[in-house]
DNA sequence: ATCCGGCTTTGGTATGATAAATTTGTATTT
DNA sequence: AAATACAAATTTATCATACCAAAGCCGGAT
């Protein structure tokens, strides 16, 4: 049907071929998630290549975490994770990580968090409920002076109350960008006094919000609180330029 | 943390050693972006590793977009495309696509967008609005019989609505979202009639609050607009169902 | 100066051999 | 009979070498 005037710049390597055509049958679910692939040399053979080309379309399968390859044991169809989608956008975010990107960063979780706060009040469980209060428990525990601890606790809170909305992709799109907020947050608080009294009381509010679902207030709360993260941003900002 | 009785021989295999460091090098900086790397007999000199093993490594690489190889050339450092990333996303979603995802999605949307609208009013660029006109204009013009170009145009729309926030962020975050609505379109408005005279005139009204800088009217405006299509949505689930 | 064609560089594929890890089967021991 | 130890078979990882094909370079002919 096609070569005629065969493509010019789309010259397709052999591996290339392999890997798509190995990619469509794990799509089309002919191979089911956890099968094992036939042997190196087997699909040698039925792919009627050599297993130079064979095996650089693996790699590139395996790079992309369709497939998961064992040393002496043998190469399975894993489970997508969507961690390695997660990891691309961190990538991706480190290496346009600056100035530009943590104002953007603030600005969108101003504009997201609340609502997401709001639906974490309204659908979380009690497991969820658990998770939180844990976090501000350890986060009261904390050593006032371990920053880093600090920044992972309030973290792992956000990121909990984002699955306390029970919606995957809600998570799915907040996990990179709560990636960055270590780094931001050692920016930022590393020499502010008294911000961790503040800090702890603006996510006692948000928890009790969540805890009595209560949409609104677990709303406005949560707009105190990055109202407040935006000032001190903006006032550390000045103190360095 | 919890490495106390980790695996000793952390099996890496060379090539993922090598897969490693380059990656190291480009996270660092240490090679920018489109500098070209070392051709793969050098690079097998300076690692001391087998061509084999070098080239899987850059295989896998290059799946992950961080190098770009051109046959006869030599391979150079891609700028890392959020499309990868996306793709990553499109395929994670696309395997768990089901009736569920459609209401997760559509409840982001109801959350997200009217915020979204409201940025887009108070931040938007002559180009932006110049764009968002040729989307109407455009969605005026189609046939109406024409579902799939239809719910393209409407796509672009919503898409440069989010480019118009001027937060790429917003931009990265949306757009594996909107990538599925086509899908959901389709399988929404393909019997429902009169439908389109509604969606024409709700975006019209949303382009005219963000055309006037109005950022509150974008909002509400949006706000009803999505609040339909749940409507639509649910009452064609009843049908269905 | 331009165009052509060969030469060089560089990645793509093929083959065969060896190493290392895992699984499996077997024999020995308790 | 069950558990352990060991050896064999399977499978992926790596290496080395050779040849092919595409893209770019460069000199010579026009």
């Amino acid at each position: 049907m096609d070569e005629i005037f065969g493509k010019i710049g789309t010259t397709q390597t052999l591996s290339q071929k392999i890997e798509r055509r190995i990619e469509e049958a794990i799509r089309q679910k002919k191979l089911l998630v956890g099968a094992k692939l036939p042997s190196e040399r087997e699909l040698c053979e039925m792919f009627a290549v050599s297993r130079t080309a064979l095996r650089e379309a693996l790699r590139r399968l395996s790079a992309r975490g369709l497939i998961q390859i064992k040393k002496g044991s043998g190469m399975f169809v894993s489970e997508l994770k969507i961690g390695d989608a997660i990891e691309s956008l961190n990538l991706y975010y480190d290496l346009s990580f600056d100035n530009n990107l943590i104002s953007q960063i603030i600005e969108v979780r101003r504009v997201f968090e609340p609502e997401i706060a709001r639906m974490a009040a309204n659908n979380r469980t009690d497991k969820d409920l658990k998770a939180l209060l844990g976090n501000i428990a350890d986060l009261e525990d904390c050593d006032p002076d371990n920053t880093q601890m600090e920044a992972d606790i309030i973290n792992k809170f956000h990121l909990n109350i984002a699955k306390a909305t029970g919606n995957p992709i809600v998570i799915i799109t907040m996990e990179p960008i709560y990636s960055l907020l270590p780094r931001m947050r050692n920016l930022i608080y590393a020499n502010v006094d008294g911000e961790k009294d503040f800090t702890l009381k603006a996510h006692q509010a948000i928890l009790e919000a969540i805890k009595d679902k209560q949409g609104d207030k677990a709303f406005q709360e949560m707009v105190g609180q990055i109202n407040r993260t935006l000032e001190i941003y903006t006032q550390h900002l000045k103190n360095n330029s």
